[in-house]
DNA sequence: GTGTGCATTATTGTAAACAATGTTGTTCAC
DNA sequence: GTGAACAACATTGTTTACAATAATGCACAC
């Protein structure tokens, strides 16, 4: 039995249609791409230097995945997601995470309130030196470490798949200047909530900031577009 | 522009792999397959008499999906759910249709009463003649209704595809002979709730019933294995 | 008799060629 | 000049063949 001595490293035993699908996933999310760009075959196999068959197989991934959209004949591109879309995954991350919030609280131990008080000083500091790039990052890890600490699978997977879709709303609404300034005490409250084991209260705290994302999302890009 | 005027029907534009997938999906919900079967592709391919990229291309839709498992060099097989697993699915079950069906309250027209009373007669028929199948359909059907009711398109997708991956235990729960009929009131108190187009007392009748289905499918299922 | 190493087989991963489809640009009739 | 038919091109869908990998069975040494 040699196999589990194996490296399973990013590029040891992965496919290459998975190398490439976390490639161009990483891609779009990170905003590399643009909605509803095309996502060519040929252009993808130069890009990510692998075969046809492993393009087409990681665009079936992303497409599944909700972040590509295909068109019979006509090729795959970005898939984009209107507001109203947006909206209602803000509302299903709301029933989400409120809820692994409330079990977080049932399971924390002392790690996890590190982890957790630690983001909130990070938060913290971002908005005093007004550096929004950490502040998102640490929000994102926030999010993160609070669906990790509450032990679930489900959940948390379905509201990762989800804000990988409607990365590009969070994202400028993160650009608004004063918006870390109005989110930092209901990220500070719901990790305050969670280390004082208090499910009910961490439930609530994570509801009510994820309704204040949804209504600064309605409000800032009705305006817009 | 002819191309609006294609049909658009069961096989006319669509692939092949998408074909073989929704097949094979259908099969594998419908308990054809049983959990951890291995699925061969040269097998896949004479059943459903495709070519072996159509076939590779629906075990990678299928495995996003969470409905296969594929390792690589070893093939795919359906994926077995633990019963973790398939609690925590009923947990956001509860969640998201709880949500939907408030805003189903909120929504609801004549056509959707009639939709749900409907179903929730059926229902009550098949509880005096002993029809299990009967009432499972209908079980299923309501649960669809609320969701087409309530207009979302996010949580309803969320749902659909989490229902497909703990079908098995649904079916086995539902073999029980007197799960029909304490189940009964809590679907019609559903239909009830939501044609009163009163939101909190949907969502409470949704989130009571899928409790009970939680504890249900505990009980049963950690006596046991 | 048991266990290790090797050869065989089954199965999937990858690549390349071919066919079908949609798109675009051009020409010709009016 | 405008519109329609047509031809050339670009792109994807499909099939085929080939390579790589893991599972299996057998022989041989001890």
């Amino acid at each position: 039995m040699t196999q589990e001595a194996v490296e399973q490293g990013p590029q040891g035993s992965v496919s290459d249609a998975d190398r490439v699908a976390s490639r161009l996933r990483q891609a779009i999310v990170a905003g590399d791409f643009a909605p509803r760009q095309r996502l060519v075959e040929t252009d993808l196999i130069e890009m990510f230097d692998a075969s046809r068959g492993a393009v087409r197989a990681a665009l079936a991934t992303l497409t599944v995945e909700g972040l590509v959209e295909k068109i019979r004949n006509r090729g795959a591109r970005v898939r984009a997601v209107d507001l109203d879309e947006a909206l209602e995954i803000v509302e299903v991350r709301a029933a989400l995470e409120s809820m692994c919030a409330a079990r977080a609280a049932e399971r924390i131990d002392d790690d996890g309130m590190a982890r957790l008080r630690s983001l909130g000083e990070v938060m913290r500091e971002a908005v005093d030196t007004g550096d929004g790039e950490a502040y998102s990052q640490a929000n994102r890890d926030l999010h993160q470490a609070v669906l990790d600490i509450s032990g679930a699978k489900v959940a948390p997977d379905v509201v990762q798949r989800l804000r990988a879709q409607n990365v590009r709303y969070r994202i400028r609404l993160a650009m608004q200047p004063h918006r870390p300034a109005t989110s930092l005490p209901e990220h500070l409250e719901i990790v305050e909530a969670v280390c004082a084991k208090d499910p009910e209260r961490a439930a609530n705290a994570m509801r009510a900031h994820l309704e204040s994302v949804f209504e600064a999302t309605r409000e800032y890009f009705t305006e817009r577009k």
